[in-house]
DNA sequence: ATGTAATAGTTGTTTTTGTAACTAACAAGG
DNA sequence: CCTTGTTAGTTACAAAAACAACTATTACAT
């Protein structure tokens, strides 16, 4: 199958984005969904509340850019197996402030601990220049904040 | 919502990845989708078969690192739709050639001009450094060939 | 030949997602 | 208060993806 004209399919950055994204997704899905039997959409929730504590369903939607109804289902499944808990806001009771419970904890912990070495195996693929200029232009791409929060 | 611990998940670079692929998609695909009802496999499907010429789906399953249920599905309604004719291999029958249309050729064509064109913006974001940068680190990651074929 | 395995591609069934419409609670102006 | 608008989150239904089982054809070893 020969090139008939000059594009490259393989240089279209959404493209190479959605292959790299899925690829470098693979193996850590295996670990999050055989051990836990979580969704993508899960785990992030779970790292949410792991990382920032006590969220609204809103806030993650926010900081995640999930579509509402997508953590609704998640923060259901993830009460449901008391991955963390539901408590209601007096002031506004529209919104319900989520909590990892102790086995959310305990599971947010040991996936932690599988993202950061799976995170370095990937980093061993490239250089630390490669890995720097690579993380910066993620999150031009992505309009995420160059740095999170301080 | 203050951070708890020391991982950074805008940091973590599956996350990352996902979210840079997501956002970058999506402007692409209002157009595929909103002025040829086409879904992401269908494009790519037109698209290799747009670049390379005749193929078999199975082909085009090796070359995308698609699953052949979805390949199968969307060369079904990109024939459905006249983007693209099937012939049966007459040496082997169980194996079908796969070839665009002309009115597949003249959407290829569309498509293909829309794409470099957003290609252009999108790098317009960042560097030309960092773009080469970035294009190597995502090959590298997608485990693709450094260039795709001479 | 002929039984067994392999390959190309399809179809059926179950999960998951996307979209839109919905409920419940609050807010603010008259 | 009461209408109108907004926000937080859920639910219902349709679209799409995943997974497994399937047909048809070819390959290959006895």
């Amino acid at each position: 199958m020969p090139e008939k004209d000059s594009f490259d399919l393989q240089q279209f950055l959404p493209y190479l984005l959605n292959q790299a994204a899925e690829t470098s997704s693979l193996e850590f899905q295996q670990v999050y969904k055989d051990r836990y039997g979580m969704l993508r959409t899960e785990w992030r929730v779970l790292f949410h509340l792991g990382l920032y504590g006590k969220m609204t369903a809103g806030e993650i939607v926010q900081a995640a850019k999930m579509h509402k109804t997508k953590i609704s289902r998640a923060v259901h499944r993830l009460a449901e197996r008391r991955f963390l808990t539901r408590t209601r806001d007096e002031q506004d009771r529209r919104v319900e402030h989520l909590e990892l419970t102790s086995q959310g904890q305990k599971a947010y912990a040991e996936l932690r601990r599988v993202a950061m070495e799976y995170d370095a195996a990937l980093a061993a693929q490239l250089s630390p220049r490669e890995m720097s200029v690579l993380r910066t232009a993620l999150r031009k791409l992505a309009q995420l904040p160059a740095r999170p929060r301080p």
